[in-house]
DNA sequence: ACAGATGGTCAAGTTGCTTGACTAAGTCTG
DNA sequence: CAGACTTAGTCAAGCAACTTGACCATCTGT
């Protein structure tokens, strides 16, 4: 594969990942939920379904565990998650999503579902399937980052 | 399509945007190129092959474009790009890339490169064809911006 | 020709992250 | 089972990339 192929193929995927997040996140805000910033998604992916401690979530998003622990502050201040006390563990705590979380993150389901529809309506069903078999194979185990 | 395969799509969508970004962003840093960040890739992007001026850039990045002409301050002091009077206005300056610039341009180029054998490696050459055929049709026309 | 739009910068404020220091609780060793 | 080390979490201060607001110089349209 030339540099050329490459550089087109980075491009575009960059540009997809860039349009989608931002879309998720107008439809999100577009069912009501104000103050929450794409950042907080993929918060809300690894707290569900049964919660996370401000460590795990650190190393998810790739950030220190301050930086965990004041987005944490923000999303329990403004009702999304809940700080419950560790079993078996009393120095951590369990960050767990409220039911307000909840309907947040089912909204951006649907929001996903709204911004991907597009692509159905260009590729087809079936091409649709191919890429996300792909990017399924292609995708990394680790932590969910910010692209940049 | 039903919205846990829209979710499905989505996250390793955004994974493998997240893994590509850095990968590119590390292998740039190791081909000598310090104190450049992602965004800055993106910059050059635009400012290939002919130069631009700070309020296309801040189009392209989605920012202000008092935030772009910080950005192309930083990059000034660092030796990548070059201010310029505008031939025919002159208010407008065009910021055009250095040697240096196209340097790490191309270094970006082989560091896209290098992150995408992996994937030719895992489906073939045909099939990354593929993936890069329906990403070029689903991918926007619009600024390419920081995914959050 | 002059009113308004546009390109760019300066200055100040906000925000989301970092590094550093610390406490409380768990774990491992002898 | 005591003492040293590690780990979970927070507090505090600083930094870096952005924002908003104000402003001047230049272009454009009637």
């Amino acid at each position: 594969m030339q540099n050329s192929e490459a550089i087109a193929l980075s491009a575009a995927l960059l540009a997809v990942a860039g349009e989608l997040t931002q879309r998720i996140h107008e439809g999100v805000v577009a069912r009501g939920f104000e103050g929450v910033r794409p950042a907080h998604g993929f918060a809300f992916t690894r707290l569900a379904p049964d919660g996370a401690t401000v460590t795990d979530l650190a190393a998810h998003l790739g950030v220190t565990k301050q930086a965990a622990s004041q987005l944490v502050d923000e999303l329990v201040r403004k009702g999304y998650v809940e700080r419950r006390p560790h079993p078996g563990d009393a120095r951590a705590r369990l960050i767990v999503l409220t039911e307000l979380g909840w309907a947040c993150t089912r909204a951006a389901e649907e929001a996903a579902a709204e911004a991907v529809r597009p692509w159905v309506e260009l590729l087809g069903e079936g091409e649709v399937r191919v890429l996300r078999a792909q990017l399924l194979r292609i995708a990394p185990y680790g932590p969910i980052r910010p692209a940049w």
